[in-house]
DNA sequence: CGACATATGCCGATGAGCGATATATATATC
DNA sequence: GATATATATATCGCTCATCGGCATATGTCG
């Protein structure tokens, strides 16, 4: 018989630089969505112009898994709005991403200073 | 008339950590596939065991955009190897990657220090 | 009235990465 | 001689984060 087994990732994947941004924007203070597209903008200097689809499925996923949560629910000039804040965990996996990012970055910087034509240093 | 319009991306998606490692991994030195998952696993302190799936493809792709080359085909022991080198062009990413990447972590740190309950510094 | 900013949300398509599997040789252990 | 592990490359199907597009609604500016 075929055996429709379900896929279940072992590792995690690691996150990718929209989630990444969306989790720093909401490190110093919460903010409501249409807001976070605008910080990520100011942060990646210009650089990210967040999709909607991307922000409001990455905000459900991050809720789900606990790394943000909703601070309030408010209606501005007739216009819902829906403010988030970073979580504790959230917090913690922030720094541990900044912290990952840190020492590849620095091997990268290391790595691209130290450059050999071959990996036992021969060469013709 | 269904118009099957073909999906064109505009924007590049970021780099994801397992292609960063593999350019690092090539910085210093040309390096074959199998050696690339040993180096990566010295490079993420253990963290990151890559799947010869994620790699040969990742392979294939960076070959396709011009940011690695093979450096050279051997037979040692009895066993193929395909060595990998940094191109140029691989060489510029991955030092556009590297500074982008510090700019985020940098601002990421700035924010975890910074903390503030709501966004306008008001709180009950 | 039309254009644009504000604001949230859904949907289909894409592709990088993941887990599994296959193949083959060399070396170490029983 | 069998069995396990390391070396080495390669392919396949699946998932999920992201992307682009669309829908909806209000407020403001010219």
């Amino acid at each position: 018989m075929p055996m429709s087994d379900i896929y279940i990732p072992m590792t995690e994947r690691s996150m990718q630089e929209p989630t990444l941004l969306l989790l720093t924007a909401l490190a110093d203070a919460p903010r409501h969505g249409y807001a976070l597209i605008q910080e990520i903008a100011v942060i990646s200097d210009g650089r990210v112009k967040m999709r909607t689809g991307t922000l409001y499925s990455a905000l459900d996923r991050l809720l789900q898994q606990g790394l943000i949560r909703v601070e309030r629910d408010e209606v501005i000039d007739g216009r819902a709005r829906r403010t988030y804040a970073l979580a504790d965990a959230g917090r913690a996996t922030l720094a541990a991403e900044a912290d990952r990012l840190r020492a590849v970055v620095a091997e990268a910087d290391r790595r691209l200073r130290t450059t050999r034509p071959t990996a036992r240093g021969a060469l013709a």
